[in-house]
DNA sequence: TTTCTAACA
DNA sequence: TGTTAGGA
């Protein structure tokens, strides 16, 4: 099973997201109703939340504090989640270099501009995000 | 006991 | 956002 799968099985209940995050469970609530996370639902109706999740309220922490508010939260985790759905079906690299043709060389310099991170956050938050600040 | 929804001194 | 009522 593939480390992504893992790190999407939902597996704890909202009070160690309470832990691991420092959010109120009030908090969790209102961001899932707002769309920035959807745990599963499971017996009886309670919340089951992924290490992804996790990772996406930290985020959500984090970009809150900086004052951020909800609008601008779900822009960057829209574009979170399409990177991520990118990476999902990521090419294998071409094995011998020699044979590499300038088709895979160019995509491959472009997935290294995503990853190193030039278009995420940093460049968002500079330009079109700003106008979600206060 | 823990979590859920809905609502507000 | 906190907190609480009333259920499951």
């Amino acid at each position: 099973m593939a480390n992504q799968d893992r790190k999407a099985l939902p597996l704890f209940p909202i009070s160690v997201v309470t832990d691991l995050t420092e959010l109120s469970a009030r908090q969790v609530r209102y961001y899932e109703d707002k769309g920035l996370v959807m745990p599963v639902r499971s017996k009886g109706n309670r919340r089951l939340f992924s290490f992804y999740d996790v990772d996406r309220l930290l985020e959500i922490k984090e970009l809150i504090d900086q004052g951020v508010n909800l609008a601008g939260i779900k822009q960057v985790l829209k574009v979170k989640t399409e990177q991520q759905e990118q990476n999902n079906q990521k090419e294998p690299v071409p094995e011998e270099t020699e044979k590499m043709s300038e088709k895979d060389l160019h995509k491959m310099l472009r997935r290294e501009l995503m990853e190193s991170g030039y278009m995420n956050q940093s460049s968002l938050v500079k330009g079109e995000l700003s106008r979600f600040y206060h």
